[in-house]
DNA sequence: TCTCCTTTGTGAGCACTGCTCTCAGTGTCA
DNA sequence: TGACACTGAGAGCAGTGCTCACAAAGGAGA
């Protein structure tokens, strides 16, 4: 009986907590658009209507509070791309996976801007990070993984070197079975990605492009052709 | 001769105006190491023995010493690329370039990330930032002008579309002479070679790859090759 | 030579920041 | 009831960008 009492009570504490953490991360989401990297964490207790002091009973540092909306925005973003891989052929699937990870980005390009924009110096990204990091390139290798079983691509010259043994290593724990050229094709594919994503939304096209949607999707054809899949 | 007597009165007075102007950035790019984006002006005055207020005689603002900052690296950045392309093979002039943009970065990384990375928010690029920031693209065109009047170049399928449209205009401008689809697939290759500096730089090889030169060459090996130079 | 006046530097000051500390209130458990 | 953990408030410290009044310095023009 008491188990129960204890553990509601317990859980009661921990759920407001929860809730409380969350409002204090919406918050500084929302400060995110105006501040950048560098929020005030006085402004987002201001708006909260709590003193800047009790903000500290939830997060240790400012950059703690980074450090969790990082993490947020890494699932937020693996999620999108996820629930985009559906099904059709490889190709279908990669791009769908592309536009989901850009789409994702536009509609939250602060957040973009915090995981894959110029780290914040003397910020050291903590363990917690690395698993919500990986899983967008989870996903597109599971679609290298799948074609590669399935025979629907053209597998490119080895890579050989300590490059490749490195290669070889990565392909075991991202695609096992998948051969190390083409996982290495496709890790280039995802910095290619990252990088139009980053290109477009940085300002790198202003005044020179304005048919983003079109010239994302012609890089990212490009990238694919170059990786094989079909 | 009163003219000439006022020039260099004049003169001296903008000489050591300048001096005093490249010292003050000078002891800024060394706190940009440190503090990044966000450097103390304070602290930098401080390092030069003066009052922070006498900072504000030579820059309005932090922002306006941040622009000449960011005005320099992409002068610098635009410098080592051109002086990077001298001969040989579209490929190679090419691969040139790429490594030596890879190379300005690794050296300076935090101009790198003051320029390809996150904007600062609130922060607007002034119209003198444009010039600069172009001169590694124009440095590329020139390879692929000069590739295409060889025809040491597989030209690919056209684009249609307004895409088709817009890259012909950027044609016109970048590399007169080529065709659309070559300058797409070019931008697209600078694009992918701005990706793989800042994943490289920003930290998203760690525990991934350590053979960075050797996966930096093939990836843009891959975008020579998906580009069609020769 | 004697004023003007522009330029450069100083230091005080304002509003803001991240963060720490002490103190008070509240609810939980034995 | 009393002990205690938890959450909040407010003051305070050192630091920030930036402004302002003031002081030296030195060339320009009479």
């Amino acid at each position: 009986m008491w188990h129960t009492v204890r553990m509601t009570a317990a859980s009661l504490r921990a759920r407001l907590r929860a809730e409380m953490s969350d409002e204090i991360k919406a918050a500084a989401r929302r400060h995110l658009a105006t501040d950048g990297a560098n929020l005030s964490l006085r402004a987002v207790a201001r708006e909260l209507g709590m003193a800047s002091s009790a903000v500290y009973r939830y997060f240790a540092s400012r950059d703690e509070l980074l450090t969790a909306l990082i993490i947020d925005a890494y699932d937020a973003l693996g999620a999108a791309a996820e629930t985009a891989d559906e099904q059709g052929s490889p190709v279908q699937r990669w791009l769908a996976v592309c536009h989901a990870v850009r789409d994702w980005a536009l509609a939250n390009p602060h957040e973009w801007a915090l995981i894959y924009g110029s780290p914040v110096p003397g910020y050291q990204a903590p363990r917690d990070t690395v698993g919500p990091a990986v899983r967008v390139i989870l996903a597109l290798g599971r679609i290298v993984q799948d074609a590669a079983t399935a025979g629907q691509v053209e597998i490119g010259e080895p890579v050989g070197g300590r490059l490749g043994e490195e290669l070889a290593a990565v392909a075991e724990e991202a695609a096992p079975g998948a051969p190390p050229q083409l996982v290495a094709r496709s890790m280039a594919g995802w910095i290619h990605l990252c990088g139009a994503v980053s290109a477009e939304l940085f300002g790198q096209l202003n005044n020179t492009i304005d048919q983003r949607r079109e010239f994302f999707e012609f890089q990212m054809r490009g990238a694919l052709a170059w990786i094989g899949l079909r």
